[in-house]
DNA sequence: TCGAAGTGTCATGTG
DNA sequence: GCCACATGACACTTC
């Protein structure tokens, strides 16, 4: 507290004289060191209560400009919308000192400062929370923003809810250009092949790994109608794979919704393009033992050679590479639930699986190309394989971030509303706290003013006066139309 | 039947 | 210019 408005509390009694400037009433003195001037002096405490109340009266003093009105800083700020980012942009750096005074002393008081205790509390902690938020929302929105800056561990957080909640299916491990599964496309592509030309034809049919190869041993047993049409200019118009496709689907619909869970998890299935090569569907050794649950052991004896067939022909010579890949139908049998380009590859009778038209880097599928007599059907067909395969997957992994991202927004959303919630609460304890003050304040003044006497002995009216503060400290009595001057 | 969600594909932009 | 990748938009399927 300002020690001339402790000590000394001059009131000013603006265009009249002082006949008694040290005239005492009621044990507050009211010095009169402006001679000419009718300064009542404010109450001298020589009573330390009077002298404490005084103190307060100061402090309170500061406290009545402080009025908070509707519209505070902490109005616009706390009940923003909360949209993101725009409007949270000042929630973090006004909320400290939305109001400043004049402190008596000199300087500027934070008002708030008789709240320190709170509001210390308060604010860093808003602005600790709001530390992850800050950057993303306040000071640099773009890479906090930026779906591929997300902090490394949110980032992890959010790859393993991912992984565990919307995928699930293992990605941990899976490099990007690994196919991951569309969940949806299993059963679509599995469970209901399309119905006609079109339909076979239509941009969900491919699903590279996403939709193991599956047939249903209903399949393999009835053996489904021959995959014939395999010649180059046909693979476009295969109608039969109508029927083929309706053969299998009942029978295929249940284990693609049974294997799934296992098959998503299956460590082999990395690489979903370790699927799609081109095993007929019509043989077991496409699929494996996890998502054939009532697959004959017979069946499932030959899964292993065929994997790991798969995967040592990673780099596997010319010649082993179409023996290890492309094993031809037993009974010329065409997939039945292999994707469009799968078919198409099928048909075209491209020597090398999906997996490495897609996932080669440029160098090595060129060089996988030269290794083979290719038509420029096939040639087409696996560059589009390649672009599609490619684009698949980073189609995936761009909903994947957009996932992410949203997950990570609603968890940054949910923390401010939080904030806001804990700020108003504070807000209405200040409020409350204010009101207290403020009622105290006008009590002092009500009792001050009651032991002020002015030169005839009348005692001041709070109506009529009031108490003001000069730069230097001191506080003057000035009647409420009047101005500080004349002192 | 309608709408939401998931998915594949294409076109385009960027590094 | 090519390539890989990201993303918006669209079409389609499934629920």
């Amino acid at each position: 507290m300002c020690a001339a408005a402790n000590s000394v509390l001059p009131v000013r009694r603006a265009s009249e004289g002082f006949t008694n400037p040290g005239r005492l009433y009621g044990g507050v003195s009211i010095p009169g060191h402006a001679p000419g001037a009718r300064t009542h002096g404010a109450p001298h405490s020589h009573d330390p209560e009077m002298d404490l109340a005084w103190q307060e009266l100061m402090a309170i003093t500061e406290l009545q400009e402080f009025a908070v009105p509707n519209d505070s800083p902490y109005e616009t700020i706390q009940y923003h919308t909360m949209e993101l980012p725009a409007s949270l942009g000042g929630y973090g750096l006004s909320q400290a000192q939305p109001h400043t005074v004049p402190n008596p002393c000199g300087g500027e008081t934070n008002p708030a400062a008789a709240y320190e205790g709170s509001y210390s509390e308060v604010l860093p902690a808003c602005q600790r929370q709001a530390t992850q938020p800050a950057g993303l929302l306040y000071g640099h929105p773009g890479p906090q923003l930026n779906p591929r800056f997300l902090n490394p561990p949110l980032m992890n957080t959010l790859e393993h809810t991912s992984l565990m909640g919307v995928g699930g299916d293992g990605l941990i491990g899976k490099d990007n250009s690994g196919l991951s599964q569309g969940s949806g496309r299993h059963a679509q592509v599995t469970g209901h092949p399309p119905h006609t030309m079109d339909d076979l034809e239509s941009d969900s049919g491919l699903s590279l790994g996403s939709s193991p190869p599956l047939a249903s041993p209903e399949d393999a047993m009835n053996g489904v109608p021959a995959y014939s049409r395999t010649e180059v200019g046909l693979i476009y118009s295969d109608g039969e794979m109508e029927s083929i496709s309706e053969q299998g689907r009942k029978s295929n619909l249940r284990y693609s919704m049974e294997y799934r869970p296992e098959y998503r998890q299956h460590p082999a299935h990395n690489y979903s393009g370790s699927h799609s090569c081109y095993f007929p569907a019509s043989q077991p050794c496409q699929m494996q033992p996890h998502f054939l649950p009532s697959m004959s052991m017979k069946h499932q004896q030959c899964l292993p050679s065929a994997l790991n067939d798969l995967h040592r022909n990673g780099s596997a010579s010319r010649g082993s590479i179409s023996q290890a890949f492309y094993v031809k139908p037993r009974s010329n049998t065409p997939p039945v639930s292999l994707s469009r380009d799968e078919r198409r590859a099928h048909a075209l009778k491209i020597p090398f699986p999906l997996e490495k038209i897609i996932n080669l880097p440029v160098d090595d599928f060129n060089e996988l190309l030269t290794q083979y007599t290719l038509t420029d059907t096939q040639l087409a067909l696996v560059r589009d394989i390649r672009r599609r395969g490619k684009n698949k997957v980073a189609a995936q992994n761009c909903r994947k971030r957009k996932l992410e991202n949203i997950v990570y927004l609603e968890g940054e959303l949910g923390q401010l509303q939080a904030q806001r919630d804990h700020l108003a609460r504070e807000r209405m304890e200040f409020q409350r706290n204010l009101a207290i003050v403020k009622h105290r304040l006008t009590d002092l003044y009500r009792e001050i003013f009651s032991q002020l006497r002015d030169e005839n002995g009348h005692p001041y009216c709070t109506d009529e006066y009031s108490l003001q503060q000069t730069p230097d400290g001191n506080v003057y009595l000035v009647p409420r139309s009047d101005t500080v001057d004349g002192e």
